[in-house]
DNA sequence: GCCATTTCTCTTGACGTCAAGATATTATTT
DNA sequence: AAATAATATCTTGACGTCAAGAGAAATGGC
């Protein structure tokens, strides 16, 4: 029994005429997703990060090395548009944590690259992370945890075959 | 097999030391989370509303008679800030989906009401709304959002009860 | 009854995002 | 080789949100 529950006993009243449990479905994972951005936005905080600078630290860290892609790159696996991307970089560049660079095989493009401070900060910065989305999904078994990401994943996969 | 798969492979890669099953749980729910609300937006556009104005017409709407609720009752199920609050209200009174009347018995708050154009408004973008989503869950088999209800609802009422 | 505290809403300034368009460069066509 | 189309990034202006704090009114303790 969640809030949610109380939000469609609410429309079942007001409009019996619809089947709202969709809403139900819908409505869960975005409150969700909500609660755990704010959880997460926590623990960036303590790196000097924030959702934003966090998600093109980690993945330029994770792309492996030598740590650099370009802002196209990078915006294709995080969901935002180019203009948004622009305003990450500027600001990770001014905190100095990334560098941009000359692309020497296409001059339209840039290199957004870690630098050693962008290193340091996102590797430490990611195992904080992780600790607290550990702690955070141990409100699950672990069995239910593995049903949910089963389902999740099917949900997800019909966006992004799109 | 979905993108959060791709990414958690990368970790396991750069980042052997750590365990990032929580990471993929949590990344499928907020990724989910951007896809649902950026195709509920559309349903909202078709009636000249966005999600910050249907989920204020809502919650008047399902709230019943006389379909009145002060600033402070509509932001308490809805996750926000007074500030954001006001600006809700502002927008909504200047496209004359809402009233805002003095409250009688408390002269600090406001009673935010449902015009005749907020009623009408909001009772036909559910209605497309509850479509569209019954649409997009159908992607998953009916006993699969069952016990996808029940697991999100249980992750849910963690934070819920806090 | 009076004063401190709490409650309720609004204001201000900053931030992250997006859509649309501008600019520069590369790729393709003719 | 020139003209056209496509690509990659940045710029601009608008929007929604939040945090912090202000102002007004209600509440509780003395």
């Amino acid at each position: 029994m969640d809030r949610v529950d109380d939000i469609l006993a609410q429309w079942n009243r007001e409009r019996p005429d619809l089947d709202v449990a969709p809403m139900g479905l819908i409505g869960r994972i975005s409150r969700l997703a909500q609660h755990l951005g704010r959880e997460m936005e926590k623990t960036f905080a303590r790196h000097g990060l924030n959702y934003a600078s966090f998600d093109v630290l980690a993945t330029l860290r994770r792309s492996g090395p030598p740590h650099a892609l370009s802002p196209g790159d990078l915006s294709a696996t995080m969901m935002i548009t180019s203009g948004t991307m622009t305003n990450r970089v500027d600001q990770l560049e001014k905190a100095g944590l990334v560098e941009r660079r000359l692309n020497p095989d296409d001059r339209r493009s840039f290199i957004v690259s870690l630098t050693e401070k962008g290193f340091a900060t996102i590797d430490a910065a990611v195992t904080d992370h992780v600790a607290t989305q550990t702690r955070i999904v141990e409100t699950l078994a672990p069995d239910e945890r593995t049903v949910l990401n089963v389902l999740l994943s099917k949900f997800l996969v019909g966006f992004e075959s799109e």
